[in-house]
DNA sequence: TCAAAAGTGTTCAACTTACACCCATGG
DNA sequence: CCATGGGTGTAAGTTGAACACTTTTGA
């Protein structure tokens, strides 16, 4: 019943597909790329590339991800396996899907120039390649279920943030809106943020203080078995 | 930069392994087998195999599941994709993990008695080879979170059950202690169950009425936008 | 001086938690 | 007749949701 020789069994090509996510204007975007290569060329689909013998899956996704915009280190997670027979119609390939959330600041401009790459409103996704828009919703509701529980918007923003800013990720994110009163005492109660002398005039007259997130404390408060949920 | 032909790739071999949840004797057991082969032979495994070019994942995870069991139709969910170069020293291999619900009294027992598999408890977890350790912790992490908001206990279940047996159900899920009146309240709130006019006569002398799950109240729930967390 | 965004507290409703006694029955 | 598990309701505390006005300042 149980095979005993591993070289009967079948291989497979393995794909990573990176559903990479950014926020600016208060909106939600994500990054795809149009297809310069058979299948499905010209078409719009998100980032991937194939795993390689010495790699691990999330070695690949990062090489992945650093090709197309140069960064290093962003914070990554794995959302799915897809194993479709037909999905991929040259061959059959089954893949693994990560979402990234990228500063959009951060993000090589001149890598965009130099490749077909656009940034999408992630309320405005066109029709993409095989099951790539599937992957995209997934990755959204585990976007979604993440931040409700774990500080991670703040890999979307910069170092220094205003609360407004801050609420409008939620909302974007959420797809939903919030009352700003409530949203802030929320957090403020999660004692989470340290509130600078400095303010944002960027976006008013009276400016905003800006705010930073303390990976530090919050990694003592789950030790001690903080948890949260927005 | 991104390559144009699939057939330079390299290909891997891509596992299943199930983590096989059943619930007797108010506890939480998971189904292990002695592996039979090389490498690690004689030491205990999660049960799994290899996909099939002619098959997705979901159905080699069905077909790995129904050759131990005997069993059709079981509840599975796809867990997580494990990709460490030298998780299994035989030969670079990918593994997707599923987790199943089975229900225990269906399993077929003749293969259990043809089989080296067993039940084991939970807490009471043997050291497995290669990453399966981790496998079942975070399969197990994943069965907490649904059980929280999806109606999935049932399945590990008789059809007919007591409130008492619902109860120690989540309790040994949840590895936590409920309280009887408010886990009652809390389900009867949710209007999901049909309280039968029979009653289970084996735990006690005055007899504990049965319920069954209604899955069609709680689609149609569903469907007008009714989620729950327990 | 006014337009535009920032900042700030309270009240009410809903939900969660803690908790103790009587019931029915077989042995 | 009593030991065993079954069944039931309420009060207090906590959390979440709704809601409106004052402040600051550059144009």
């Amino acid at each position: 019943m149980v095979l005993n020789n591993y070289r009967k069994e079948d291989k497979v090509l393995l794909a990573i597909d990176c559903i990479i996510f950014g926020f600016y204007q208060e909106e939600l975007k994500i990054l795809l790329v149009e297809r310069d290569f058979k299948p499905a060329k010209g078409e719009w689909s998100l980032i991937g590339g194939f795993l390689k013998m010495q790699e691990n899956l999330e070695e690949a996704a990062a090489r992945i991800l650093k090709n197309l915009t140069g960064l290093n280190k962003v914070y990554m997670e794995q959302v799915h396996c897809y194993s479709k027979i037909d999905r991929d119609p040259e061959e059959r390939t089954i893949s693994v899907t990560y979402f990234a959330l990228i500063n959009i600041e951060h993000h090589c401009k001149e890598l965009l120039r130099q490749n077909p790459i656009k940034w999408f409103d992630i309320k405005d996704i066109p029709t993409l390649i095989f099951d790539h828009n599937i992957m995209v919703k997934e990755a959204l509701t585990l976007l979604r279920n993440r931040i409700s529980c774990k500080p991670i918007g703040f890999e979307l923003l910069p170092e220094k943030f205003t609360m407004r800013q801050l609420q409008k990720l939620y909302e974007a994110i959420l797809d939903t809106e919030l009352d700003k009163r409530n949203f802030i005492n929320k957090f403020n109660s999660l004692d989470l943020l340290t509130k600078l002398k400095e303010k944002d005039m960027s976006s008013s007259k009276k400016g905003a203080f800006l705010f930073e997130f303390d990976q530090n404390k919050y990694h003592k408060k789950v030790e001690k078995g903080f948890s949260f949920k927005i």
